[in-house]
DNA sequence: TTTATTTACGCAAACGTTTTCGGTAGGTGC
DNA sequence: GCACCTACCGAAAACGTTTGCGTAAATAAA
C-alpha cells in the first residue's frame, strides 16, 4: 500500500506538491476548482498529514506539555481535564509528566522538552524541588511556560493560583466561629509558597481573633501517610485540648479521621475538622467533610488559556499575567457549632 | 543566539554533521577520542535532539497515546500513573486524549492520530460508541493499539481487562451471603462488554444460590447523576422488599447512598450495598463502602508494557497476549452481616 | 497596442536528523 | 611491491511538509 502523502496525491491529481499543499490549507492562490479536486480526493484516501514534517518545517508542534506531581489526586485529575478542554478547542495536544514529587525526575523531564517537543509548559513543581536553575535554563530557550497551583516564585511568568492566604485564614475564621479556641494546623512542610500563603492566613486569623499562635499546634506531614498518622496521634494525645484541626492537605484531613476514630474523638462534637480538598466525597465522609475547594478545573483550564493565547501571538508571558481563581469553603457537619 | 543542533556542533567542533550525530549515538564508526570531545560539547552547550526531525527521519515519535473517556475518575487516574511509569521506563512520551464518553469526539481524535503522531495506541472505548469503523480503520494503517478495561471485541488486538465476570458473581455472593434475598443489580446499560460480563456474573450468582433473577430488579442508570437518583428511588419506593444492592457503576453506589438516608434505609441493617469502585475513601463513607476494587494502576502498566513492546519489536499484536488481572474484594461495614 | 496587475500554479530550498555510500589513510599479509 | 582490510570520517540523500520566488497566461489599465 503506497503511502498517502503530498506526494501521491499530487501525482493522483497532476499537480504539483506545493499546489496540494496549498489547497488543502485553503490558500488563495489556489484556485477554488482545484481546491474542490485536491479536498476531494484526500478525504477519499483519508489523508492525514504527517505532523512531524510538519512541525519540523514549522517550527510548531501544536503540543503543550503538563508537568505535574501527580495524576491520581482529584486535584490535578480535574486540571488536566480543564488543561484539556483548551487545548483541544484550540487544537492542541496535551504531553503528560509525572514528576511523582521527585526533583531528579522534575530535572530530566524539564531536559528533554528543551527538544522542542512542545510550544508551551504547564507545570506544577515538584515539592522537592529547591532549586529552579533547570527550570530557568528551558525559560532561557524561550520556552512559554505558565505555572499553575505550585508554582515557582524565581521564574519571571505568569501564574495561576488560588487565594491560598484567604482561605488559610477563612478555614481558620471558620472554625473559630464554630467554637473552637485550640486549633491545630497541619500542613506539609516545604519550600512551596502555597503553604506559607495557608500558614500565614492561619496565623493571622487566630490574631485577628485574640487567640494567640502556638508553635506547638503546626504539624509538619511527611510523605508518608502511616507516619503521618503516627504524628497526628501523638499531638493529640499530647494537647487534649485541641478542639479544632485545619489540614492544609487532604490527606492530613483524612489522617485526622482516622485518628479521632481510633481515639474516639468525636467529629465534630470534640473536635472539628476542615480541609483544603477537592474529594467528591466529601459529602459522604463520616461525617460529612467541611472542606476549602480549589476550581482545580478552572485552574486547569485557564493556564491552558494564557499559554495557548501566549504561543499563538509568540509573546512573552509576563507576570502580570497571573491569575488568582477564589477557592470556595464548604460547611458540613464536620465542622458543625455545637 | 544561534541555534544549538547538530549544524552548530559540527562546525565548532571542524566536523561533519554526520560524525556529531555517530558520535552522539555512540556509534562504532567514530573514535572514542572524538567521541568525548563531541559529548563534551553537547553537554556543554546543552544539546538536545529536535524530536521532531528525528521522528521524521526515522519514522518513530516515541510517543505513545492514551485514549480514554475521562481523567477525573480515581480508575483512569490510576491507570494514567502505571502507563505514565512503564512509558517513562521505556523513554516514551504519552499524549492524552478525553473523549468524555463522546462518539463523536472519539472518532475526531482517533482521525488525528493517523497523522503518525504516536507509535501506539491505549484505549478506553467511549461507552456511547457503537461502531467502530474509525478504530478498525486506525489499525488498518498498522498503528498498534492495546485496549484497557472498556475494550472493543471487533478489533483484533491485545486487551488488558480485570474479570469482570467473576467480580459480577463474587459481589452478588458476597451479598447472599451477608443474608441478602432481593438484591437489585445497578448498572449502566450500554454495548461495553465489562457491563454485560458484570451483569451476567450478578445472574448466575443469583440462580446458583437458589434466588429468581427478576428483571425488575436490574435498573439501568443513565448519564445524569440526578436523574439516577430519581430511579434508584423509584425502585426502592416500588420494592420495599430490597435488601441488597450491587452497582456495578461507582457514582450509582454514590446514589444509592443519598437515596437511603434520603429515605430512611439504614445501611447496612435495611439495605447493603456493594459496588465497584477505586474510590480512595471508600473507607471513610458513613457506612464505609464494601467494594471491588480493580487493579487500575497494574491494568495501565500492564497494557503499556504489551504496547511498548510491540512498537519495539515491530511486530503485531495479538488478541493471544491479553491479559485479566484479577479485581479485589473489600469487605466493609455497608455489607456487614446482621 | 502596450503596459501593469492579477491569478494560478510549479520549482526548489529549507527544517534537523539519520543513514547509505563511499573515500582516504594507515596497517597487515603475501 | 601489491592486494586487502580496518578505522575513521564526509558528502549527500532522504523523511513530508511549508513557503519564497518565478512565471505563464489572463485580465485590467493606459
Amino acid at each position: 500500500m503506497t503511502p498517502v502523502n503530498l506526494k501521491s496525491l499530487a501525482e493522483q491529481l497532476h499537480l504539483s506538491i506545493a499546489t496540494v499543499s496549498r489547497a488543502l490549507r485553503d490558500s488563495h492562490e489556489v484556485s477554488e476548482a482545484t481546491k474542490v479536486r485536491v479536498r476531494a480526493l484526500a478525504t477519499a484516501l483519508n489523508y492525514e498529514p504527517n505532523a512531524y514534517a510538519s512541525s519540523l518545517r514549522r517550527n510548531v508542534s501544536k503540543t503543550i506539555g503538563v508537568v505535574i506531581p501527580k495524576v491520581a489526586n482529584h486535584f490535578f485529575a480535574l486540571a488536566i481535564n480543564g488543561i484539556e478542554e483548551a487545548a483541544r478547542q484550540s487544537g492542541y495536544h496535551v504531553l503528560i509528566y509525572l514528576t511523582h514529587d521527585d526533583y531528579a525526575r522534575e530535572v530530566a523531564i524539564v531536559q528533554h522538552l528543551k527538544g522542542g517537543r512542545v510550544d508551551g509548559l504547564l507545570m506544577s513543581v515538584a515539592s522537592g524541588t529547591e532549586d529552579f536553575a533547570h527550570i530557568k535554563s528551558l525559560k532561557d530557550t524561550n520556552l512559554p511556560i505558565v505555572f499553575f497551583d505550585r508554582v515557582c516564585a524565581e521564574v519571571a511568568t505568569a501564574k495561576v493560583t488560588t487565594n491560598d492566604y484567604e482561605s488559610g485564614y477563612q478555614a481558620t475564621e471558620h472554625l473559630i466561629q464554630s467554637g473552637c479556641r485550640t486549633i491545630a494546623h497541619l500542613l506539609i512542610s516545604n519550600n512551596l509558597s502555597i503553604g506559607q500563603f495557608r500558614q500565614q492566613g492561619y496565623l493571622d486569623a487566630l490574631t485577628a481573633h485574640g487567640l494567640p499562635p502556638d508553635p506547638d499546634l503546626v504539624l509538619n506531614g511527611v510523605m508518608d501517610n502511616e507516619q503521618n498518622v503516627v504524628l497526628i496521634r501523638e499531638l493529640l494525645q499530647r494537647r487534649p485540648d485541641i478542639d479544632g484541626i485545619f489540614a492544609s492537605v487532604e490527606r492530613l484531613a483524612i489522617s485526622a479521621y482516622h485518628v479521632c476514630k481510633e481515639l474516639g474523638r468525636r467529629i465534630p462534637e470534640d473536635i472539628k475538622i476542615i480541609g483544603f480538598s477537592n474529594l467528591e466525597a466529601a459529602s459522604l465522609l463520616d461525617p460529612p467533610l467541611s472542606t476549602i475547594t480549589q476550581p482545580a478545573y478552572d485552574i486547569g483550564r485557564e493556564a491552558a488559556k494564557i499559554l495557548i493565547r501566549a504561543v499563538e501571538k509568540k509573546k512573552d508571558i509576563l507576570p502580570s499575567q497571573s491569575l488568582v481563581l477564589n477557592s470556595e469553603l464548604f460547611q458540613r457537619r464536620s465542622t458543625a457549632a455545637g
